[in-house]
DNA sequence: ATTCTAGATGTTATATTATAACATAACATT
DNA sequence: AATGTTATGTTATAATATAACATCTAGAAT
């Protein structure tokens, strides 16, 4: 069962991004409703802190900010948030980047292929099950049994790649 | 032009390991000579530390054996000699463990893709084209330039999969 | 409604990974 | 030997992440 989806596209830098994060606090909600576990209002405002932009964010950009609201926040606090959002399929990890990056698809949890891009750092985000079924084509060759995959893929998107003309 | 090749294939954990050593320290002077550039003995040792297997190495470990014999080696002199490895293909980095493994196929700089076993932590690298040609195809189209890429499978290769049974 | 409890958060400390910045040494060319 | 370049030494600190234990709190069980 191979799905191929587009998890999040590139999208002009245009684009209304009120909406992009609305949409993610909504699903992350009824995720959590459905699965009955608590979005606790930390979880959510670093929820929303990573969904301020498509960039990947730092953890300790995350603590900065979470700082301003509740000057109780300490490190323990953004990592745990982050370990919960992530168990949840809500958060992807940026290996390559020690960043962290919203996921808009929850409910199916997978790990995803990601493309960034150098100068505007967006992230857009596939589950191609055309990817995931070479990998295992390759993997299978040698006996390998895969059990978790990073696909990380740096460059320039096609807005940044017009501006550069 | 598209290549195929299996850098390092995983190997039973009886093979002569001091011939990948050895291997890999001559194939390290010969691109060192050919390119005009200087394997020094920081250099050298650090690359032995980190072909003392097939497991990818810390930084900080590579440090710990490094100051054995030369106690003037802080975390510059491994990260110093790390940045030069990579930068001439004989060391990668593996992202997802922040830890080095070495490359035996230093001419052709190139980023493989990595298949790191759970159990025993062989890594075993391949550079091959039709992994890189299907994300080429992905990134295409929306209309993204690939200009660095990590893929990293985890799971359990074939003789630790045996050993299960 | 009260008690209980698991899960969530607070707090302090520290581990791990990596780089900045400047001083000195080694080496290669003239 | 004088010079420029590359490599190493040295000190300090930045950036990323976790351990360990104390306290609180929402919701379940009574």
């Amino acid at each position: 069962m191979s799905k191929n989806k587009v998890i999040s596209p590139f999208k002009p830098a245009s684009h209304k991004h009120q909406d992009c994060l609305r949409a993610a606090i909504v699903a992350a909600k009824n995720h959590c409703d459905a699965v009955g576990i608590r979005l606790t209002p930390i979880r959510q405002r670093v929820l929303e802190l990573i969904w301020q932009d498509h960039e990947p964010v730092k953890a300790y950009d995350i603590l900065d900010k979470l700082k301003q609201s509740k000057s109780s926040s300490a490190p323990p606090t953004v990592y745990r948030a982050l370990e919960f959002l992530q168990d949840e399929g809500l958060v992807h990890k940026i290996e390559s980047l020690n960043a962290y990056v919203g996921c808009s698809d929850p409910k199916n949890i997978h790990k995803g292929q990601f493309f960034i891009c150098h100068d505007c750092s967006f992230v857009a985000e596939l589950d191609d099950g055309e990817i995931r079924h070479l990998l295992q084509k390759k993997a299978k060759r040698f006996g390998f049994e895969i059990n978790d995959e990073m696909v990380e893929i740096k460059g320039y998107c096609q807005e940044c790649r017009g501006l550069k003309e």
